[in-house]
DNA sequence: GTCTATAGACGGATAGAC
DNA sequence: GTCTATCCGTCTATAGAC
């Protein structure tokens, strides 16, 4: 009976999370009314009032969710991806189907995973309104993911798979485009297949361009 | 004295629109209220509606201006640059040092002019609000850049200038970098020095990728 | 063209019954 | 926990004096 409890209420307060995340992130904050979050919910406005301190309150929440939802996924791709690539000290074996693989797992999480699509889309939106937004937001989507990729790639040169190229511009030639292609098909989510396909062409081309052929080789 | 009132108009209908966008592009369209734009103005706000019909038709005049600039600033690059290059011939001469222009003035024109820096967060922030937005946004900073920069791409290729790749992933490889930067450092406009630093790298990187190397030559 | 005054609508938030 | 009723502030927009 105490858990019936538990689990009701965090379901009414996750429903209004996620009806607010999803008005926030195609209106903006300042034009969706609590009374329309309520609305998408099945309530009347002043329910959403014993769930959350005020409307503000129910923002926060969700950059609270989306931090803890992000680092679960940090996880997963450290246990399924590079890390243990890295791990397993198998670097030079990292071919072009790793890097599509790569590229096209993050492309498809931002793209078809409704939460994480919204958040991106809110703090695009909402990111000028406040410093802190602002350093989330590049911490996210810009500087988080170049530093993580100029690990790898810094490392590919030193191994000899990769061109001895500076590390940092080989990830803002490999996210670049990626970071563009989320942009331009956010908006269109049924065109996912043809963004998917300019992605392996980036890829490919990236790979061409930066793998060391075989008569370069010491 | 037709004339002085003219310009008088001009001036503060003018004003009201350069203070709407500013507001505009901090706090996103519903954030701002009229009485803040005709406070930036030194007005109260039942003045404003002698020179707009409402709000929203401030809106409209902003994204008409934008058009009518965009158009001045495409002309000018038309003539001064590519275009230029184009109708003389010119493209085996189109060296580093003209790469790094084009991206430099790209990325300088889009970070320190105010009105289209302003223009474009705005459109950041307001283009999921409607289709037509949409649409604009993705001409303007994704397609348009894209599809021009493919084209110059596409003949430097079969100029033998350079490597003879797919064209639009050039483009790709060639802008995503620029609308990573621009994206990163359109909060800060007095790191722009350190903006200007990494796109350069990236273009000499770029060029080294994609230049033809001189025992490559037929 | 700009002002004051104000209409009219709506938004966030609270009180208190159930 | 959800409801109805309501307070209060703010917003867009208009009317009418100057």
């Amino acid at each position: 009976m105490r858990t019936e409890k538990r689990l009701e209420k965090r379901n009414t307060k996750q429903m209004i999370l996620e009806a607010a995340l999803t008005l926030f992130s195609e209106k903006g904050y300042e034009a969706v009314s609590v009374a329309q979050i309520a609305q998408e919910v099945g309530v009347k406005a002043p329910a959403l009032y014993k769930h959350y301190k005020n409307k503000q309150d129910i923002f926060d929440a969700i950059i609270a969710e989306m931090g803890r939802r992000y680092e679960k996924q940090a996880a997963l791709l450290e246990v399924d991806g590079s890390q243990a690539i890295l791990d397993a000290g198998k670097y030079a074996d990292m071919g072009e189907e790793q890097l599509i693989w790569a590229g096209r797992s993050l492309l498809h999480y931002y793209l078809t995973d409704e939460f994480a699509r919204r958040c991106r889309r809110m703090l695009t939106i909402e990111r000028y309104r406040s410093g802190e937004l602002s350093a989330l937001f590049e911490e996210q989507y810009v500087n988080g993911p170049l530093d993580y990729q100029s690990v790898i790639f810094e490392i590919c040169a030193k191994n000899g798979v990769l061109k001895a190229e500076d590390p940092r511009i080989m990830a803002m030639h490999f996210y670049g485009p990626i970071f563009l292609l989320l942009t331009a098909y956010d908006g269109h989510p049924e065109q996912e297949p043809q963004a998917m396909e300019l992605l392996e062409r980036h890829i490919r081309q990236f790979n061409r361009l930066y793998r060391i052929a075989e008569n370069e080789v010491l």
